[in-house]
DNA sequence: AATTCCTGTCAAATCGGTTTGACAAATGGA
DNA sequence: TCCATTTGTCAAACCGATTTGACAGGAATT
């Protein structure tokens, strides 16, 4: 029965010499060990540099790992070592996708720029969609195939918190999930707001026309409320004649801000919560034969690429997605390391961007 | 000496009683094959449903499973099964990162689908910088962190060579690397210029403007060779003074066509290479008074958002990106699986969107 | 009743690393 | 010279799954 032993590919030189390099095989710590003589512990500690091995032969193995261009197989360590590196990036309900946001594309610069430098892989996970079975971001954290996990925008509680209870920490951008453990990066909707109004008042207008949002979503209602108080603090009325609710495009906003226009006592400035809207206020004073800034002050809010060249350049506050991105990823990363004091709710400040749109009352 | 044997947590029931859902602990599919009173690969033939197992313990199997909330562990399966299900995307040495462009933002948005409908994750890699030294993504091969990779954009053939002989397939998106394994596909750049060139012709245009990019890359080059085909097989003469280099950007469009407009025998159509340029033309055009599409007919290419917002709204040729990237990832796909006969060069067509700035020549 | 063939289950090996602890050799101190 | 350290290496255990093959016990066949 001499077919027993022989399990051991040490046994004999087999057949055929080693294949090193065919397609697919790459080469194991086993082969580096084997190349510089020393046993596979010794090359895995001269390579990690942990423990106390002779400079001689940290130097055999690192030169055997360099020729046979040994890379550590990814899927082994993170079994042995209980972490993955890496961590997924959730779209939330309110996107089609994580290509497709405008808005989040320039969040997710700022998040990436994070984790490259600590060499955290971000994993994109499918986009969330209503549904009653769990999203695949709760089986990756169940599944321990991510160490973190940073959804954008819209999330049910429920999932959040089975995430969660698989032990991997979740971090929300751009939406607040109260009651769970969950610690969010917001944009300072109110204060971006209050400043644009504030900037308009403190030009002379004193009547100030509104293009706002949805008040359902919080984006929509806190940006009134940082226009009301800006015209409170600086002793204007508010008008309900000059607040308009539009959909957050172009066309939706040219047609409302039309009819503010239109009105006998029309305002000399209009804050549209987004520049698309803006851009829709732009258009409407044009065809109303009103020049800008002369005949009517804009500001936007949000600072697309597009804000900079349009005729003139509109004035809008800029908010600092990159900053959001990058100020949520550093939070993830520490809840993963083991912090466990992240503030709640993370606001992140906006920047009045002054450029052609606005001026003086006429 | 009793501390010897106990080792193994059979043994004894420990002082504490199993910690089950403390935060970070999974259950494994040890606690499975216990709770069902099987062993574990039993437990493991059970739940993947491969061999012989009776309809009775299958079901207990099951039950226990879904009680512990058991997701076997990713890196676990990876280790034994040698895939990842992942592929790493890779942004070229002419992207500034994957989320800030916006071609490549609509090219992944149809890779993204594709992917996620076999439920393979997508890894984004950071983006390639010129340097001596490997390129994350070649790492990620070696150590078989992903099973395939695709590079979006511009990238050094050594690199590709790094990765294709590590065994990971590599498929290269709106780019092509000859003499290198990896399949490509792309627009076609050509094609779409003659479509729109030849629409303009065939409204009667005679004198046909031409707005392109630098010829030192394949776009440049192609667009301007569908142009001059189209105008050949239209039997019109080229005249050098109706065609134009710039970059890519409105406002260097604006200037130059602006000159092209001054000229006494000014053409009467422009066709231009990309729609950001197609807007700068426009603007020209209303800055000497012309009317669109009236005095002069507009041609862009890309079909980007705003392309059917402006006024009018812009004919275009569209670039079918999601399909690009739908396509690119069947080909990864098909790699990954085996296949051996990928095309070298895989071109998309384009689609000629007439909207509201072409008419019959004035 | 003896033999063959299924069926259902499990022990053991494996994937490729990391880490603990044992041990031999070299060094230092008395 | 002898004992106590220190230093360098390696054997073995482990991470959590999958897969092969051995082995009982029951059913079917002769």
């Amino acid at each position: 029965m001499a077919r027993v032993a022989a399990r051991k590919s040490e046994a004999a030189p087999a057949r055929h010499p080693r294949v090193r390099g065919r397609a697919g095989s790459a080469s194991s710590l086993r082969d580096v060990a084997r190349l510089a003589g020393v046993s596979l512990p010794t090359a895995s500690q001269a390579l990690n540099g942990r423990a106390r091995i002779s400079t001689i032969t940290r130097k055999r193995v690192r030169e055997a790992a360099r020729r046979l261009r040994y890379t550590p197989n990814a899927a082994a360590r993170r079994l042995k070592l209980g972490r993955s590196n890496s961590v997924a990036i959730v779209p939330g309900l309110n996107m089609t996708g994580i290509f497709s946001d405008l808005f989040y594309r320039a969040v997710l610069a700022g998040v990436g720029s994070v984790f490259e430098e600590v060499d955290v892989r971000m994993l994109i996970a499918p986009p969330l969609r209503p549904s009653s079975s769990a999203p695949p971001f709760v089986e990756m954290a169940q599944a321990r195939e991510v160490d973190g996990i940073l959804v954008a925008g819209v999330v049910e509680a429920r999932w959040v918190r089975a995430a969660l209870g698989a032990g991997v920490p979740v971090v929300i951008l751009d939406n607040f999930v109260p009651g769970v453990g969950a610690p969010a990066v917001v944009n300072d909707n109110a204060g971006g707001a209050y400043a644009a109004a504030r900037h308009l008042a403190d030009l002379g207008h004193t009547r100030i026309g509104f293009v706002g949002a949805a008040v359902d979503y919080p984006f929509g209602r806190e940006t009134q409320e940082g226009y009301a108080a800006a015209l409170r603090d600086a002793g204007l009325e508010r008008d309900p004649a000059l607040e308009a609710v539009t959909p957050v495009d172009a066309d939706a906003a040219f047609r409302r801000s039309g009819e503010l226009l239109a009105l006998a006592d029309r305002p000399s400035a209009i804050f549209a919560v987004t520049d698309k809207q803006a851009l829709g206020v732009m258009r409407a004073a044009g065809a109303a034969g009103l020049r800008i800034p002369d005949d009517l002050s804009v500001v936007g809010m949000d600072d697309i690429e597009l804000a900079a060249t349009t005729d003139p350049p509109l004035t809008t506050v800029r908010i600092r997605k990159d900053v959001m991105g990058a100020t949520a990823a550093r939070i993830l990363l520490g809840l993963i390391a083991g912090d466990r004091a992240a503030r709640p709710v993370t606001t992140v400040a906006n920047e009045l961007i002054i450029r052609g749109t606005t001026g003086g009352r006429p």
